[in-house]
DNA sequence: CAAGGCGCTTCGTTTTTCCTAGTTAGCCTT
DNA sequence: AAGGCTAACTAGGAAAAACGAAGCGCCTTG
């Protein structure tokens, strides 16, 4: 699976097989490293805006002009750039209805329907820690 | 709370509380924003390398130069200033031992403990939907 | 016909993130 | 005593990411 640009480079825990590129560290129980599939995780959602992406798409299907209005503060080309690496990685589909009028709606996949139940729990945490109603 | 920087602003979901500077949506059920909290974390999650600074720090306390190692590409100005928006975030906290010689630690909070069946979900997420070894 | 929306793309500008060299203090070895 | 190393950062500049505005073709509405 290929991501694009850069991305955080991060060590494995150990005894786990290092994809390439990634250093392969002893096996050494106490070594504290982050947890690879973890890590793996973070490589998408570390990304500014992918979480936001994805946790909105949880609510089903929509065009490109309805993910501009409901992700408040996204640029066009941020938001287009998202999608495709969204794709790529297999989280999120595109399709086109050719119309009259051409139509477009982009929609998770299994992959990243089972994201949910984490982004659930995110959502749960920060409901509990960071009430709504206190920031300033 | 106090954010850092701007981050990235998100609308609510339909009829939550409006926190200052969010625009405030009329209560309509077939919106599809993000949820609010799920939002919120991911004013930190989408931060590149907190999420995984946060994973490695589940391991238990660590020095900053230990943290450097473990979170593998990290600079020490990123790292440095990551705890600190993490500490101020109130998920982190920072002690010292003045030795000599001067030891320091980091260690998750209880807020920042609490996202730890949350990170384990995406972990679990991850492997199943990314087995190592198969990246190119 | 004019205006607005959709679904984007392009490019210059701005903002954010990142990197590297450097600092001070202490420890260890020669 | 001197030199090398580590810890725990910081400063300033470089690089990358994100933004904003303009634009395109097509369609719908008035």
């Amino acid at each position: 699976m290929n991501y694009m640009g850069s991305e955080p480079s991060t060590s494995l825990k150990a005894g786990s097989v290092a994809p390439e590129g990634f250093n392969t560290l002893e096996c050494e129980e106490t070594t504290k490293t982050c947890d690879g599939a973890l890590a793996q995780a973070f490589k998408f959602l570390g990304k500014r805006w992918n979480g936001v992406l994805l946790g909105t798409l949880t609510n089903g299907p929509s065009g490109f002009a309805e993910l501009k209005r409901n992700v408040e503060g996204i640029s066009d080309s941020v938001l287009s750039e998202r999608l495709s690496e969204l794709q790529e990685a297999g989280l999120v589909v595109r399709s086109v209805q050719p119309g009259p009028p051409v139509s477009v709606s982009y929609e998770l996949t299994d992959t990243g329907k089972a994201l949910i139940p984490a982004m659930h729990a995110l959502s749960t945490w920060a409901s509990e820690n960071f009430p709504t109603g206190t920031q300033h």
